[in-house]
DNA sequence: ATTATATATTGCAATATTACGATAATAAAT
DNA sequence: ATTTATTATCGTAATATTGCAATATATAAT
């Protein structure tokens, strides 16, 4: 146990649910608010913004690099890292086709 | 290790990384379309449609619960589920208010 | 009262996630 | 060539999550 049955959801239950996963970490929203402010950043940045280690920032750029919400670039010695703005706008309407669903008003009972 | 560190981020981050956290998994996903779809539903319906272990689905269903995002009530031996709107829609603002800041058009180099 | 039905809770095993030190890899600067 | 700066990866420990059987709880039906 202690495994995610995945195969039992459709496909758009399991890739909804992945990519919510992505931002439902704190340092995963703070990264991404520290990139749409600075516009760009490199992983030193965050390592003194956030406070958290090299390493461990690291891991979480990979996760959103995963997704395809930030892309790096290689710069000199750095590794420059900015939004994907394509892919932001289809997560963005991603979301919003699941949450603009007409909920019915139908309490219980 | 192995403990988020909540501590350092702010309650914004905390709380939106939360809100992603409990629709960041199929089941949870499911469950939520299936109440939209069918406007309430009982514990043992999602048993039966989305083949878990019930108490697997008193889990799930206890998690959402505790967002607000959906409320029980008692009626008679089973418990009724329902979308709670104005949670849902409250929801659905602070997900379209990270996600719908501007990003701008900047990428690395 | 007993049985049947529906849900919640507890305890546990398996797996996943988070965090970090140590180390490797790469490029710039000296 | 050596040092410095930046990032990625590996290994590991701590914690969290997922899933289920067993059990507890509560109401309806007989």
């Amino acid at each position: 146990m202690g495994l995610t049955k995945s195969e039992i959801f459709t496909d758009e239950q399991n890739r909804l649910a992945s990519l919510f996963k992505v931002v439902a970490h704190p340092a995963r929203v703070a990264i991404l608010q520290y990139i749409i402010n600075q516009k760009t950043c490199i992983c030193n940045d965050l390592v003194e913004e956030l406070g958290l280690a090299q390493a461990t920032i690291s891991q979480h750029l990979k996760e959103l690099k995963s997704i395809g919400i930030i892309q790096g670039t290689i710069e000199g010695k750095a590794v420059c890292y900015c939004i994907d703005e394509n892919v932001w706008k289809q997560i963005q309407r991603d979301f919003d086709v699941f949450f603009n669903q007409e909920v019915k008003v139908s309490k219980c009972c």
